[in-house]
RNA sequence: GGUCCGUUCGUCUAGGGGUUAGGACACCAGAUUUUCAUUCUGGUAACACGGGUUCGAUUCCCGUACGGACUACCA
C-alpha cells in the first residue's frame, strides 16, 4: 500500500477559521492512523492577500490543538521550501511543460477586455461567460495571434497569463472518497489561469505540481473545492502524473448555527462564541477576535468536538481522546451533508473534560484566576474550593467567576431573594447563629450544620426556611454551592463578620 | 442563470427493503439536592415531497422542492 502523505495546506491570510483545525485534523488522524506523515505547506501565491503573522497563527494553533506537523513549514523536510512563494522555479517549470505540449497558452488579455467578453456573452444570452474552447479564438492569446505578433509582444514584455487549454469535449472523472464517482464535462470548466502575470502560479497549478512532488497521497480537504476538482484531475492527466494522482476527500462544510450557509466568523460574533483556535489580532482593524483557548476551552474537548462534526465512530461512544480518534478514525464514515455548528455541544464536550481532571489541575485554574486578582491562596485551599466547584463549572475561568464570593465579601444583596427570605424571622435565627458561631472554638462545615440546626431547633423554626436568608447574608447571592463547605472555606471570623455586615444593611432596608 | 454536491428528531447523527427508526446535545417533567448547578429516571420530537421498482420503501431508481458550494490573474 501507498505510504501515507497527507498535507494541510492554509493561506496566510488571516486567522486560521475553526473549519480549518477540522480538516488539518482529519488529515492528521489519517496520517497518524498510517504511521504517515503530515505536512503542513503554506500556500501563500497571492500577495495581495498576504497577512503579516498569519503564518505564525496557524503554526500556533495547531500545536495548541495538539495537531503535529512531521514535515512542512517551521519544521522542514526532504521536500523543502514548503512555502509556495519560494518555489516560484518549479511552477514555471511545469508552466512551460504545459505550453510546450499544447496543453496552456499565453494570453495577453487585459481585465477590460475580459469584462467585454463575459458582457458580449451575457447580451447574447449565453448561460456560461467563460473563457473556452470557443471563446478563447476570439481572445488575444497565443492560439490566434501569429508567431510574428506573439513575439512583438513578448519583445515589449506585454504582461500575460499562462491558461489551461482544456478539451472541448471530455467526460471528466473523480473517485472522491467520500461522494463516490463525480462527473464533470470538460465544457463546463473554463481555461483556468495557471499563472498570473506577476509570475505567481494559482492555487489549481501550484497546489497540483507540489502534492505531486511531495508525493501526497490523499487531498483531504473542503467541499468548496469539489467543484474545481475535475481540473485538478485534468492537470495530473496532461502532467502524466495520472498513475501518482493522490485520492481526494471532500468534506462536508461547517454551517452557520441557524438558517443556512457557511459558518463565519460574522455569523460566530453574533451568537457570541469563538471562531478561530487562539485570540486573533487583525493587524488592520486592530481588534482582538477571542479565541477558542482563550475563552476557556480544553485542546482536547475542541478537538473531540470537532472530530464529531461530519464523522462518527458508529458506536454510542462519544468521548475520544486524540489516541482514541486516531485508532477509530476513517474516511468512509465522514458524512456527505453540511454540519450546522452548535456551540452548545462544544460546551458539553468541554465540561466533560474539565470534571475529568485532578482535583490539583483545577485548583491551578482558580490559582492562575486568583494570581490575575492578586489575591493570595494556598494550593490547599483553591483544592478545597476546586471540589466544591467542581460539579458546576464548564470553564476554567467558572471557578473563579462562580467562586469569587468565597474571596470578596458581598457589598450588595440579591434583592428579589432579599424580598422574599429576609423577614424578622430569618434575622432573629440568623443574628442568634451568629452568636453561637462567636461561641465556638473553631469551624468546619459539619459543626456549622449542627450548630445552625441546634440553634433553628430551640427557636422552633425549620432550617430549610432560613437557609437561602443565610446565604444571602454570607454571599450576598441566591444561589451558589454547598453554603456550609463554602462557610469551612471562609473560615469563622469572616463569616461572622459578613453576617454582621448583612444583619446592619438590611436591617435598615426592610426597616 | 449555469455546473456540482447534499436532504433521518430543533442540532450532531446511527440505521437500512419488513425496526416500537437507536444514541448524544438541547428542551420539558419527576426524583435527589435546604438553593442553583450536578446526578438519576422518564418524556416530547425525524426519514423534504411526488412518482416508479417491489408483496412491502424511510432505505433502490427517476423527478420536484429546498439548501449549499463553485462560477476571479482568491485560496
Amino acid at each position: 500500500m501507498r505510504e501515507v502523505r497527507v498535507r494541510f495546506a492554509p493561506s496566510p491570510t488571516g486567522a486560521l477559521h475553526i473549519g480549518g483545525v477540522r480538516t488539518a485534523l482529519y488529515n492528521y488522524l489519517l496520517a497518524r492512523q498510517n504511521n504517515g506523515t503530515m505536512i503542513l505547506r503554506i500556500e501563500d501565491t497571492d500577495q495581495n492577500r498576504y497577512v503579516p503573522g498569519a503564518e505564525e497563527y496557524i503554526m500556533k494553533s495547531l500545536e495548541w490543538a495538539g495537531i503535529k506537523i512531521d514535515e512542512g513549514v517551521g519544521v522542514g523536510g526532504p521536500h523543502a521550501p514548503y512555502r509556495q512563494s519560494e518555489r516560484k522555479d518549479i511552477y514555471k517549470k511545469y508552466a512551460q511543460q504545459l505550453l510546450d505540449e499544447g496543453n496552456a497558452y499565453y494570453a495577453f488579455d487585459t481585465e477590460q477586455e475580459l469584462d467585454e467578453m463575459r458582457e458580449r456573452l451575457k447580451a447574447a444570452g449565453v448561460d456560461n461567460q467563460q473563457y473556452n474552447s470557443i471563446t478563447r479564438l476570439q481572445m488575444r492569446n497565443s492560439l490566434t495571434l501569429s508567431a510574428d505578433e506573439l513575439k512583438a509582444l513578448m519583445d515589449a514584455g506585454t504582461p500575460y497569463v499562462i491558461r489551461l487549454k482544456v478539451p472541448k469535449k471530455e467526460e471528466i472523472r473523480l473517485n472522491d472518497l467520500i461522494r463516490s464517482w463525480v462527473m464533470v464535462h470538460s465544457s463546463q470548466i473554463d481555461d483556468k489561469v495557471l499563472m498570473k502575470s506577476d509570475g505567481m502560479p494559482t492555487y489549481h497549478l501550484a497546489n497540483v505540481v507540489d502534492d505531486y512532488l511531495m508525493k501526497i497521497s490523499h487531498v483531504i480537504r473542503g467541499e468548496e473545492w469539489l467543484p474545481s476538482a475535475p481540473l485538478h484531475v485534468l492537470l495530473y492527466k496532461f502532467l502524466g502524473w495520472e498513475n501518482e494522482m493522490p485520492q481526494f476527500a471532500h468534506l462536508p462544510l461547517l454551517l452557520k448555527p441557524s438558517g443556512d450557509g457557511k459558518l463565519s466568523k460574522r455569523d460566530a460574533d453574533q451568537l457570541g462564541f469563538p471562531i478561530f483556535p487562539l485570540t486573533w489580532k487583525d493587524p488592520i482593524t486592530k481588534e482582538d477576535a477571542i479565541g477558542y483557548k482563550e475563552a476557556g476551552y480544553l485542546p482536547d474537548a475542541l478537538i473531540n468536538f470537532l472530530a464529531f462534526l461530519g464523522w462518527n465512530p458508529g458506536t454510542t461512544q462519544e468521548l475520544f481522546s486524540m489516541d482514541e480518534l486516531i485508532h477509530e478514525f476513517s474516511i468512509e464514515r465522514i458524512g456527505k451533508a453540511g454540519t450546522k455548528f452548535d456551540i452548545l455541544k462544544a460546551q458539553w464536550f468541554n465540561q466533560q473534560y474539565l470534571r475529568a481532571k485532578s482535583d490539583s489541575e483545577l485548583a491551578d485554574y482558580l490559582l492562575s484566576s486568583l494570581a490575575k486578582e492578586k489575591i493570595d491562596c494556598s494550593k490547599d485551599k483553591a483544592i478545597k474550593i476546586a471540589q466544591l466547584m467542581k460539579e458546576r463549572a464548564t470553564f476554567p475561568k467558572d471557578f473563579w467567576e462562580q467562586g469569587k464570593f468565597l474571596f470578596i465579601p458581598p457589598t450588595s444583596f440579591d434583592e428579589q431573594v432579599a424580598g422574599k427570605r429576609w423577614n424578622d424571622e430569618a434575622v432573629k435565627v440568623i443574628s442568634a447563629y451568629k452568636d453561637a458561631l462567636a461561641a465556638l472554638p473553631s469551624l468546619d462545615a459539619v459543626i456549622a450544620k449542627t450548630t445552625l440546626e441546634e440553634v433553628t431547633a430551640s427557636l422552633g423554626i425549620g432550617t430549610g426556611k432560613i437557609l437561602q436568608a443565610l446565604r444571602l447574608s454570607i454571599t450576598g447571592l441566591g444561589a451558589g454551592p454547598d453554603l456550609m463547605i463554602s462557610m469551612e472555606i471562609m473560615g469563622k471570623e469572616e463569616v461572622i463578620k459578613r453576617i454582621a455586615f448583612a444583619l446592619e444593611t438590611m436591617k435598615v432596608k426592610v426597616a
